[in-house]
DNA sequence: TTATTAAGATACCAATTGGTATCTTTGTAT
DNA sequence: ATACAAAGATACCAATTGGTATCTTAATAA
């Protein structure tokens, strides 16, 4: 048998970039074997239907997320600089090939939100996971004095969230990074408003 | 003859509505002919194609976006007036049914901006318009004395509109106005920062 | 009242959709 | 070397897609 494993992986990685540039429903299964250089026989025999691979797909783009911020804010120190280090994840969106068609949680958001599938619960709960995170970051921030003990974690993390989405969103149609940074020079300075 | 201004008027509401809810490459001439009642035909004689009807649909949505917002704000006496009617407008996103499937910028922004389709374009123009036009009540809020000189009109303009974005997907994912809320209530206090 | 013609309905088209049944190939354990 | 089973290719399916050509219906001007 060829490497299974290898393969799953790759159906994954194309689906993926596809779905999250061209859209969930505009793309099509003869798109990913066109994309992956394999036949609907194999697709079909990692996945159960194209709902199947869609899910598994966005969840992928999830970890993969998850991922990458978490390392960076692990790695991050302090308070000030783990909120900078997201603020970087969410600017690299404008330049990195792995999220090519901007913010996974965004672009599964819009689609699905008047819906009741599986993609927007997922969609959902990266929203929730990303908010408990930056919510996580301020309220370490408050134990360790490093920001005012009034502030409202969960409120700011709202607004920051907020902030950078609609950022990307705006970026993303102007086609250049003005409007990220921007954002992120004015995010900047709401960090410095609640820092102790 | 049937009364074809108003057919075209019932093809381009419905039309509009689905684009808006399901998506534009989602939804199928055959959703449309459910929707309004009439035939391909029908639908047919008034649109070129179906690329031509989506480009109309939007163009219809933005110009009720924009008289609706227009209205508001010049309805509004002072700056802080305005920009608290352009707050309500994004708000009312999540009540009004005239916008089932929330902002119609954002929607086409995701669905084509990578793409190089005339909706991308459109939700271009679209995003400039509003710009211009959050740009234009600070500016004037500056020479009718209401906003501090040193105020950057186009900046805060772009984080208004990013953060008001960001706000309103995060609200549609999680399904109630908790999220659009703290927006406004945090852009509220970003008013305050620059009036004079 | 009737002829005209625009508006809309019907019936079709090839291409594509997601999906499946079956066949062939290939790596591996014996 | 061979048998076996898993991986992937091929060939099909009905349903749906956007689009068109043609037919029917209905409002209006004479």
């Amino acid at each position: 048998m060829r490497n299974a494993v290898y393969t799953k992986k790759l159906i994954l990685k194309e689906s993926a970039n596809l779905f999250n540039t061209q859209g969930y429903k505009a793309t099509s299964i003869s798109d990913i074997t066109k994309a992956t250089g394999l036949t609907k026989g194999a697709i079909y025999r990692h996945f159960d239907s194209k709902s199947d691979l869609e899910q598994q797909a966005l969840r992928s783009l999830g970890k993969l997320m998850f991922t990458d911020l978490g390392q960076a804010i692990q790695a991050a120190p302090t308070f000030e600089l783990k909120m900078e280090a997201t603020f970087s994840f969410f600017e690299k969106y404008m330049d990195t090939h792995l999220y090519e068609g901007g913010c996974p949680l965004m672009n599964a958001a819009i689609e699905a939100d008047d819906t009741n599938s599986p993609l927007r619960v997922q969609a959902f709960n990266m929203l929730e996971q990303l908010k408990a995170s930056l919510t996580k970051i301020i309220d370490n921030g408050i134990k360790n004095e490093q920001v005012k003990a009034a502030t409202d974690a969960n409120f700011y993390a709202t607004i920051f969230i907020a902030t950078l989405e609609g950022g990307i969103m705006m970026s993303k149609l102007e086609q250049n990074k003005d409007v990220i940074t921007k954002t992120i020079q004015h995010l900047k300075k709401l960090v410095q408003d609640i820092l102790v």
